[in-house]
DNA sequence: CGTTAGTTTGATGGTCCTCAAGCACTGTGG
DNA sequence: CCACAGTGCTTGAGGACCATCAAACTAACG
C-alpha cells in the first residue's frame, strides 16, 4: 500500500535519497495536524515559540510591520516548508507569520523534532540543509531589493515560486496556482502595487508572464529568466554532506 | 593574571553569565590565531568551508556579486563576529568574505566547535544565540532595502554599527573608528557612492553625524534614532533561554 | 611625480511614488 | 431585490528621489 507522500517528504527527496525508515521518522512528525484561517496570525511579532509547523496545503506570508505601519514581506511559504522552525532552534521570533488562505499544518514539538533528529542524523543534516535553503533565499531577496529594478524583481520572484512549487508538485516551468494579491508582491518587493500592477501589464503585454485570477501563466520561460537574471542555484545548492 | 578578554567574550558576557570554565573553554578557540590581508578573500562565493573563523580586530566583509558584476553586501562583521559560521553549521557558503583591512582571526575547526558544544551546553546555546542575531540583522537589513528612504539606511546602518561596536568596547553613543569608504556604505544600502556622499553631507550639516577620515562622531543622537527610526530591539533581542 | 583610490559637486533624466479616480466583483443587510 | 461597503485591479497625471554622466580635487603611494 503506498503512503501518500507528504510536500516536505518530495522535497526533501529530491536532494536526499532517504530511506524507509527515515520516511517513517518524517511521515510521524505530520501526525498532530491542525488548520488554521486566513488572515489570523500564528505568531506575533516578538512572541518566543516552543513549537514549529510544517505547511502541508496553503501559503503563508512572513512579514515585519514597521514603526510607520508600512509592512515588509521576508518570505512567503508554500506546501513543504516550514513555519517558524528558526525560531525553536534559535529561540527568537522577530517576524510574523499569517495564512494567506485557509492553511493545513502539522505541528511540530520540540521534543517531537530533537527525538527525530536523535533516532535518524541523516534526517536531521535533510532538515537542516532545509533551513540553510530558507536564509539563502533571504539572502536572495536582499540582493534583489538592492540591486534589481522593479521588472527583475516581479519576474525573479514569480520564477523563485515556480520553482520551489515544482519541487513539491504544485508547478511547472509552465505556471502555478497562486493565492497572492498585487499587494503581497508590492510589500515582498519594496515597491507600491500600483507600480506592480503597471509591470505585470508590462510584462503580460511583453508575452513573458500572466498574473491574473490566481493563476500565474509563464509564456516565455527563458525570457523571463533572462529578464530577472535568474540562477536557480541558491535554491537547489550544495546538498548537505550525507553519506 | 587578568585573562585578556577577547571581544566575542565581552559580547557573549553582556547577555549571559558565563562561569569561569566555561571562559576557559571561549578562550580556548581563539588559540589557532592568523592574520588575513586586506581585499583578499577569505572565502569565495560557492565554496563550501569546513573552518569557520572569530574576528578578532578589523572589519569585515560579507557580499553577494551579481551576474551584471554588481556586488551586493549582506553584512560587515566586526571584532568579536563569527565569520563562515553558518557556512559551517549549515554546510553552505553562497556568498563570499573579504577583509576590509589587515584583521586578525582565529580559526575554529568544526571538531573544535563541536568538542566545545559538547564540554559546555550553556556556551553551545550562547553561540546558536550569537547565529541568530546575525540572521535578525539580515532581515533588518531587508527591511531596511526594502522600506526606509536613503537618509534613513545610511543613519540606520551608522547607529547599527555603532550600537555593535559598543558591545566589544570600540565605540559609544559619541562615535566610532569605521574604516568603510563611502562605495562600502553604497553597495550596502543599495545605493550609488555619489547619493550616499549626498546624504552624508545633509546628515552632516543637519548636525546629526559626521563620517569623515575613518570616524563617525555622532552629534546629536537622538534625532539620528528619530530620523533612522531605529529600534535596537533586534541587536538585543530575547536572549536563548539559559537556566 | 604620475597613478590610483576615495571624496565632492553639478546637471540631467529615468524610475517609481503619491494622489486621484474609476471599474469589477463579492458579500451584507435593509 | 437592491443599495452599500469592501477588496482587488486598473489607469492617468505630476513630481520626488535617486541613478548616471562628467569632472575636479585631495591624499597616499610607489
Amino acid at each position: 500500500m503506498a503512503i501518500e507522500t507528504s510536500p516536505l517528504t518530495r522535497k526533501l527527496s529530491a536532494f536526499v535519497k532517504l530511506s524507509v525508515s527515515e520516511l517513517g521518522v518524517l511521515e510521524r512528525l505530520h501526525e498532530r495536524r491542525k488548520s488554521f484561517s486566513a488572515g489570523r496570525d500564528l505568531v506575533h511579532q516578538g512572541q518566543s515559540e516552543q513549537a514549529a509547523y510544517i505547511l502541508a496545503a496553503g501559503w503563508v506570508v512572513s512579514y515585519k510591520i514597521q514603526p510607520d505601519g508600512s509592512r515588509q514581506i521576508v518570505d512567503f511559504q508554500v506546501p513543504g516548508d516550514f513555519l517558524g522552525l528558526r525560531s525553536v532552534l534559535l529561540h527568537t521570533s522577530d517576524h510574523g507569520i499569517e495564512p494567506i488562505v485557509e492553511i493545513e499544518a502539522a505541528e511540530v514539538l520540540v521534543s517531537d523534532l530533537l527525538q527525530a533528529f536523535a533516532e535518524t542524523p541523516r534526517l536531521a543534516t535533510a532538515i537542516l540543509w532545509a533551513v540553510s535553503r530558507d536564509e539563502a533565499m533571504v539572502v536572495e531577496h536582499l540582493v534583489g531589493l538592492g540591486r534589481r529594478d522593479a521588472d527583475a524583481r516581479v519576474a525573479h520572484l514569480l520564477l523563485e515560486l515556480g520553482v520551489r512549487l515544482s519541487l513539491v508538485g504544485m508547478g511547472s516551468k509552465a505556471g502555478y496556482a497562486c493565492p497572492l494579491t498585487q499587494y503581497h508582491l508590492a510589500d515582498a518587493l519594496g515597491l507600491s502595487a500600483i507600480h506592480v500592477n503597471r509591470v505585470l501589464r508590462k510584462l503580460r503585454e511583453g508575452g513573458l508572464v500572466t498574473f491574473r485570477e490566481g493563476l500565474v501563466t509563464i509564456d516565455d520561460y527563458e525570457g523571463l529568466v533572462a529578464l530577472a537574471e535568474f540562477d536557480p542555484a541558491y535554491l537547489d545548492h550544495a546538498r548537505p554532506l550525507l553519506p
